[in-house]
RNA sequence: GUGGUCUUAGCUCAGUUGGCAGAGCAUCGGAUUGUGGUUCCGAGUGUCGUGGGUUCGAGCCCCACAUUCCACCCCA
């Protein structure tokens, strides 16, 4: 090979053990969806252009990937894009489909996206989100359901999550009531940053992207509001009294509230609990009752998207740093772009790459991931081997996951290639075996081995 | 898109001022021909990211490209 091949950047190649960890986060969140009564559908990886194009802002549309017209056509401007996330092509998909859908219409999807960013740890230019959305209502219980669906999820996967709310509405209120309605995405991209960079520099930034020193005095008491998510609430309400929307946002988020302490979730940060509590619930069979979410008002939470018009979410694992593993919200009006207006949706997306990092951060994978298998067979020669094989047959019929090692090599080797796939029995078969009809069978963990006949090999392993 | 950073054995990484290419882990063989995970002994492995340049001589210096990661921007 003259030179290495390699992969496009900020692409990946997924190994044997990478797969069966990824499908363990993709099959642990599909049950949860389908528990909820979510059924899943997909779409293509290429969209018409017109269709992704406007939808993602300014920012977005530099970050589409766009696919090159073949043929004759190759060197007109690109008619086709890959998508950047799944809910623009699920609007498309409601109103193409419209007369085959009953609403609301509760759908989730598994598939990979493409953004032209630059990569970084965590951050890729393929990779996989999974989404769930309800379309076609605008009851908060939708809401209330996504946030469920968030606790279950999380505590599943055994991680300790904190959501976090906000609503549009509320924003666009503030926007309002210090006299700057039309400056609202100015004024969330620069408080977003405020845990990261301090309340100055944002201050700064506000002044810097155009606003006067009387607005950004107007934002300080909503910047530095605190307490409890009641007392949030009130004084939200307070400050928002002269903004219709900015009250309707907080009636909003107040419903949400209620819904959530009807449905018992926490509500609350709960920070003394450490994740070495929450490992070994997990090594419990992950039954613990305990809620590992708690919610959290978070006034600075503004969302980059652009269609966004509700309730806004965003999942941040409490014990790693890597940012959002999970984000969504309530958009009004997302297929009226497509000729459909007045149909409400509300969704999330779960960043599977990024779960992925959190649970090998954190060592929460479950051990039994490496190999299913529960028996190995090894033998002597050729006879043995050929024993083995009928035997496994047999194992196989009964449902249990059976390997032979194809040749009758040293003992060592045999029991070495068990050892390494963590094969918890290892039946041995030699020529008294073979002449009685036996095997014996060794537990991998205790060492301890018994002659014993098929029959009792299969009782004792199932 | 802007600025920076990384790339050396299968993996993680040393490598001095420019002077014979190194370690640990993993792998393989043996101690032990019917018993793994522990121990001991032994062995192999390199287009030093790719292409060019400077030099008697380049892993090391210079240029270009690719890649990794980081900070902006934005985001899962």
């Amino acid at each position: 090979m003259a030179q290495k091949p390699s992969i496009p950047k900020g692409t990946r190649d997924f190994g044997a053990v990478e797969m069966a960890r990824r499908n363990y986060i993709f099959d642990t969140i599909k049950e949860v969806f389908t528990l909820y009564g979510f059924s899943q559908i997909e779409t293509p990886a290429m969209e018409n252009i017109s269709t992704l194009m406007g939808k993602y802002g300014e920012e977005g549309d530099k970050l589409l990937f766009r696919v090159q017209n073949s043929g004759e056509k190759a060197a007109l401007a690109p008619e086709k894009g890959l998508r950047y996330d799944l809910t623009v092509p699920f609007a498309r998909y409601v109103v193409q489909h419209r007369e085959e859908i009953s609403f609301p219409f509760k759908r989730f999807q598994i598939q990979p996206v493409w953004r032209a960013d630059r990569p970084q740890k965590g951050r890729y230019r393929e990779f996989y989100q999974c989404d769930v959305d309800v379309i076609g209502n605008d009851s908060l219980v939708s809401e209330l359901e996504l946030i469920q669906i968030v606790e279950e999820v999380y505590r599943r996967l055994g991680i300790r999550v904190c959501l976090h709310l906000n609503n549009r509405k509320v924003l666009a209120g503030i926007a309002e009531v210090i006299g700057a309605p039309d400056r609202m995405m100015d004024i969330t991209v620069a408080i977003d940053k405020l845990d990261k960079i301090g309340l100055e520099a944002v201050n700064g930034e506000l002044l810097e992207r155009g606003l006067n020193a009387e607005q950004v005095a107007a934002l300080q008491p909503i910047l530095q509001l605190s307490g409890t998510t009641a007392e949030k609430l009130t004084a939200l309400r307070s400050i928002l009294r002269e903004s219709e929307t900015g009250l309707k946002g907080v009636e909003e988020l107040e419903e949400v509230f209620r819904l959530t302490g009807a449905a018992g979730l926490t509500g609350e940060a709960d920070p003394t609990v450490k994740n070495e509590v929450n490992r070994a619930l997990v090594a419990k069979k992950r039954s613990y009752s305990e809620s590992g979410l708690s919610i959290e008002l978070d006034l600075c939470l503004a969302r980059g998207l652009n269609y966004y018009t509700g309730a806004i979410f965003e999942v941040k694992a409490l014990d790693a740093q890597i940012g959002s593993i999970t984000g969504g919200g309530r958009y009004d009006n997302l297929t009226g772009i497509f000729g459909m207006p007045g149909v409400s949706g509300v969704g999330i997306s779960f960043g599977a790459d990024r779960i992925y990092d959190v649970l090998t951060e954190l060592n929460l994978f479950p051990e039994s991931l490496q190999s299913h298998t529960r028996v190995l067979f090894t033998t002597f020669g050729q006879d043995e081997l050929m024993m083995a094989l009928r035997w496994a047959k047999a194992l196989r019929e009964a449902g249990i996951p059976t390997e032979v090692y194809p040749e009758p090599t040293k003992m060592k080797r045999q029991m070495g290639y068990a050892d390494q796939k963590h094969i918890p029995w290892v039946a041995i078969i030699g020529g008294d075996e073979l002449s009685q009809e036996k095997v014996m069978l060794k537990n991998m963990t205790t060492g301890e081995q018994q002659l014993i006949s098929l029959e009792q090999l299969v009782t004792t392993i199932q």
